[in-house]
DNA sequence: AACTATTTATAAGA
DNA sequence: TTCTTATAAATAGTT
């Protein structure tokens, strides 16, 4: 980019290369420094050169990165945050275990060999990991939340459907109850297990009843 | 760095401060990518504004153990089986890369210092990771998806006494034909949205009204 | 590693 | 946010 702009791909000259990657890979750290003082924001980085050498740059501890992640967003109402709490917790202490674990793994790593050198590295990894680990589970439990909540409200739909439904066979008992009762008829009809279609099926009884609201909300 | 050179310290104004992150996170983002390319290097940075905004950036490719993650276990029905794909195909993806990154991070720990010793205990160390992000995931899955079963039990539950009220409720209006119409009958109850009990008052209609096989499966 | 001619990045302003 | 622009910084090729 200076005396002849370069493209950006893989440059053929092995020392050619070499050097542009120690030139460049001081510039990128020093810009990254620069970034996490100037605006305040939290940087890790980590850089393999092509033989295996690392290089990485962390601009904080990673246990605040780590609490960050802890404050979940958007947790609606009672029964999700209950849910949440029943379906998720656990795997939250499983991860604290495993990240324990893991921990100690990596400490005891860090035995007569290591002394100095080992433990930054795997200071690091241990960063990576839990970070890691992190967006991970709170993307997932995102998703699933989602999936769930879709359930509880074609749940609440049948539910509602249900009750006006009692109501009107009871109403109807009444005015049949010297006929053929209500429970003859239910008999009648037996138990045919017909799995509904999964999906748009919710509210068809109300339509065709005429009911009002089909698909209000409580 | 520019109209006029500037400190390199905590940019006190908000404004400039979310600008000057815009543009220097843009920068640093391309260097980054541009030293990955030309030196053919491995590069991982990750960034977190001041507000907890994520950005990431991986040069590697990680296709190979994508594939490993892919054998998933006992996913019993159709339904669970797509569910599953819909919810948990992003997170495979970023716990492979994950995967990918640690890995190669831990086969080049294993640089000069460490020749001999080193091999072993990091492959170990590698198996550890893996599999503790193997069981928490696993783990994590299958409480989910229980709890996804069992609203889905509800809810199948729910249609089939629907079905059947709605079969009572059609034999009703035939037989009051001529009297109060269903559809006053229904009208006259009008929309009491009483939310049930969200639990087991699941199949008391069917109790109530002496159905066969309330709690059956299909 | 130093040097420098240029290209890039970017601070301030619009 | 985006653009413009003057100027600081980074850096490719050379020594």
């Amino acid at each position: 980019m200076v005396r002849q702009k370069i493209e950006i791909k893989k440059i053929d000259n092995l020392t050619t290369r070499q050097v542009t990657f120690s030139k460049r890979r001081r510039g990128l750290f020093k810009k990254a420094r620069e970034l996490a003082t100037l605006c305040d924001a939290e940087i890790a980085l980590i850089v393999f050169s092509a033989t295996g050498k690392l290089y990485d740059y962390s601009s904080s501890s990673m246990m605040q990165v780590v609490q960050k992640r802890k404050v979940q967003p958007e947790v609606s109402n009672q029964f999700r945050e209950t849910l949440f709490n029943q379906a998720g917790g656990d795997n939250e202490d499983a991860i604290s275990k495993e990240l324990t674990t893991l921990t100690r793994e990596f400490k005891q790593l860090n035995g007569e060999e290591l002394q100095e050198l080992g433990m930054n590295e795997l200071a690091r990894l241990e960063r990576v990991v839990e970070s890691a680990l992190g967006r991970v589970t709170k993307k997932k439990n995102e998703k699933l939340m989602s999936e769930i909540s879709k359930l509880e409200t074609r749940e609440i739909e049948l539910a509602k459907e249900n009750a006006i439904l009692k109501q009107i066979a009871e109403k109807a008992r009444n005015a049949t109850e010297q006929g053929s009762s209500v429970e003859s008829i239910a008999n009648s009809y037996g138990f045919q297990c017909r799995c509904p279609d999964q999906d748009k099926s919710v509210s068809d009884t109300a339509l065709k009843l005429g009911l009002p609201f089909p698909g209000g909300d409580c």
